[in-house]
DNA sequence: CTTAAGAACGGACCCACACCCTACC
DNA sequence: CCGGTAGGGTGTGGGTCCGTTCTTA
């Protein structure tokens, strides 16, 4: 199934999703629409889902770096109790115009671009860890400008909406491991909800947004085929694997009345068949897979040893004269780091 | 169809030590 | 302020362990 179109344009594929206008839209033609006036350029637009791009992405996973719409986030996040302890926020809709920056950005992969540059473009600078997770922070809270607009002006903008649509339920088991790699991402794991076996909302804790999927069972972890399978079985459980129209009208924007015929094209999303499905989410964490899980080696010199080094069954093993003699004789001396 | 045993898979852990970074003089 | 030194923390890879899931009888 192709990407969904732009509404406004029908020949670009579209990247964001206009909340007031219940339309999708290219950047060119959000450019357009939303320069033409005030009142437009304060309209609430969101990434469309990475995964799917068939419907707006109602939650960020900084894990994996991807905006996802509902029912990705439930497939994806419901496959394995790791999966499902990804810390996720949700979307902050945007109000600016796309500059070239970050056009280029949506050109270049889209949501991800945008993610990546949020989530992890600093992950290794200490000075700007305090100033990511500041932002991070910021999502959770109602945007400023979110609060003056008369369609959005809701105190509960952030999560009531999400209760809304959600259409989960909360509870159930929570896996007390730990993601290690998670952890790097994000100095706010750790906190576990408290189980509970009644219907509760979802859990803010300090710095993140916790969902859970009861029912689903432990997954092998990784992206095998078995675990892809069971994911895509539950969606098609629940509703429509794509947010069929109304569900769509009803997440994207809770708060206004579309009208006219952008809202008639809104409502035109067409479903996406299970077998498609499950090629956009295979395609997806095999993105994701090459994307952020790769090891990086950030002192050659440390490998170089590490490789050199004696091992007794795996281990590294203490250095004997011999083997310093031995090294010596190999020309092994100070490896130059890099 | 259910159950149990074995196979397969994958993440976590461990080890030594050169290098990096910070504090101190 | 600058350079030298000391000391603690960090990162590196391969084998093993162990928990979970799958397969088969």
């Amino acid at each position: 199934m192709a990407s969904k179109l732009c509404d406004s344009c029908k020949s670009a594929t579209a990247t964001l999703f206009c909340r007031a206008d219940s339309a999708f839209l290219c950047v060119n033609c959000d450019n357009k629409v939303h320069a033409a006036n005030k009142l437009a350029s304060r309209h609430a637009r969101v990434w469309v889902c990475e995964v799917c791009e068939q419907a707006p992405a109602h939650v960020t996973c900084k894990a994996d770096a991807a905006a996802l719409c509902v029912t990705c986030d439930r497939d994806i996040h419901s496959a394995n109790p790791l999966a499902r302890r990804h810390e996720r926020v949700p979307v902050n809709p945007f109000y600016d115009l796309l500059t070239s920056g970050s056009s280029t950005a949506v050109k270049s992969g889209g949501a991800v671009n945008f993610l990546e540059e949020r989530c992890f473009s600093n992950v290794e600078g200490d000075a700007e860890a305090s100033t990511e997770e500041a932002e991070a922070a910021s999502w959770l809270l109602p945007n400023p400008k979110a609060m003056e607009s008369p369609d959005l002006n809701s105190g509960q903008y952030v999560f009531t909406d999400m209760d809304r649509y959600l259409d989960m339920e909360y509870g159930g088991g929570v896996d007390t491991k730990l993601e290690a790699q998670e952890q790097n991402s994000s100095g706010t794991d750790g906190v576990v909800p408290v189980q509970s076996k009644n219907v509760r909302p979802p859990v803010v804790n300090e710095h993140c947004f916790e969902m859970e999927y009861p029912g689903s069972k432990p997954f092998v972890y990784g992206y095998s085929s078995h675990c892809l399978s069971q994911s895509v079985s539950s969606s098609s459980l629940d509703v429509g694997v794509v947010p069929d129209s109304n569900a769509m009208t009803d997440v994207s924007n809770p708060y206004t009345k579309p009208t006219g015929s952008v809202m008639e094209s809104a409502q035109h999303a067409v479903p996406m068949s299970s077998a498609d499905r499950e090629a956009r989410v295979l395609r997806y964490r095999e993105k994701r897979k090459n994307r952020k899980f790769e090891k990086t080696i950030r002192y050659a010199s440390r490998k170089a040893y590490a490789e050199t080094r004696p091992r007794i069954k795996g281990r590294f093993a203490k250095r004997t004269d011999v083997d310093l003699e031995a090294d010596r004789s190999c020309g092994y001396g100070v490896v130059p780091s890099f």
